[in-house]
DNA sequence: CTTCAGAAAGCGAACATTCGCTCTATAATC
DNA sequence: GATTATAGAGCGAATGTTCGCTTTCTGAAG
């Protein structure tokens, strides 16, 4: 065939994320082979080759396009202004976190990364690299809220974001490895904690 | 050779076990091949096979094995009696990790476990039965800080038990992923959230 | 105390299978 | 007819596992 529209080749990109998403989902990175990916995109394995470099250049572009989609939600959520208080702003970010886990599977993508960064280098730079970037957008959320009073001002604002981050972070290890919680009695849960009555939920938020 | 004592027995599983820990910290469970675990215990391939059927009983013997330690101090430190403050528990709790992370790689094979648990179902029982347990501990520190006056009483345990589960994991995750926290602070951040002034930071504790 | 038959641990070459990937013929478009 | 994406048979390397042989030690017989 000859040339072929910009837009068709990007879609044909997406066609092959997508179904090697979902074989990964179903077998892990290294349990899923060439042929289950091909076939689940319906291609030959030379059209493949001609998308994507190798396996391992596909594994890494989605786990760059599924932690960046994370960051993405976690930047806008973390950045907004003003500033809601800190418990909506967790809120919201769970919230986001339960529509990726149903949805697509973006968060359960991320897990995977997790384990894989553990002995890859290059995903141990990806995640380093954006989560704590993350991270610095909790400690300028936990910043602003010692500013207008939320929590005191005499400390260090980094290690109140490590616990905001690290709270995010349990809630999706929970909701993929043991179920069982849910967005709202863990918001009330980290409510108690920070001293919040259980009359003073956080509010419905207008988001999604 | 003929009858050889339990304890020899017992002896080279283990050397089996440590050095497929080693493997696997290095290059992943499914990246690392079976000649090098053997290679690394210094055994044959069919002395590997007189201890464990398939590499995949390997893997799984590690992973009951290691997140069968976290549980063990998990549970230990969360069952103390009487229960110290919720944030010397969870000080003490991090202080074990830090352990686990720098003399074995116990929690560092917790978080690969944790990305097989995604797709695979043995892997995710396992997980969801111990860390399962173990927040279920939580929830009775939870209850036992409601009943002496730390946390509000007239709320669930429940998702205080879960928040503060999920600061652990979160704490596990950025020194495995990302590095820069260290626990003294991250603590402090958790006492900061929950309303103690940055002079009433936990106690050193006796352990270890 | 010596001998030796038997049992079990250890060994590693060989096996079938599966892997990621290449390569050339095909066919579709301009 | 020129161009080029696609197809898919097939390659070589690597994988997990098996199987028959060797080595080592026990324990009973003499």
């Amino acid at each position: 065939m000859p040339r072929v529209s910009e837009a068709h080749l990007a879609a044909r990109r997406e066609q092959i994320i997508d179904a090697a998403t979902r074989c990964f989902l179903r077998n892990g990175f290294h349990q899923t082979s060439m042929q289950d990916v091909i076939k689940e995109a319906g291609l030959s394995v030379g059209a493949f080759y001609r998308y994507f470099d190798s396996k391992s250049a596909l594994i890494k572009a989605i786990a760059g396009e599924k932690i960046g989609i994370v960051q993405a939600t976690a930047d806008h959520l973390l950045r907004q202004d003003p500033a809601p208080p800190v418990l909506v702003v967790i809120d919201d970010l769970l919230r986001q976190i339960d529509i990726n886990l149903t949805d697509d599977g973006t968060v359960r993508i991320a897990v995977q990364v997790w384990g894989e960064a553990v002995h890859d280098p290059e995903f141990a730079a990806l995640i380093s690299e954006i989560y704590g970037r993350i991270r610095g957008n909790a400690v300028a959320l936990a910043r602003r809220a010692q500013e207008n009073g939320q929590l005191a001002a005499d400390v260090d604002p980094v290690p109140i974001g490590a616990a905001i981050f690290g709270l995010i972070q349990g809630y999706i290890l929970q909701r993929v490895l043991i179920g069982e919680v849910d967005r709202e009695s863990y918001v009330s849960g980290i409510g108690t904690l920070m001293g919040a009555g259980p009359e003073d939920r956080p509010p419905r938020v207008t988001t999604g």
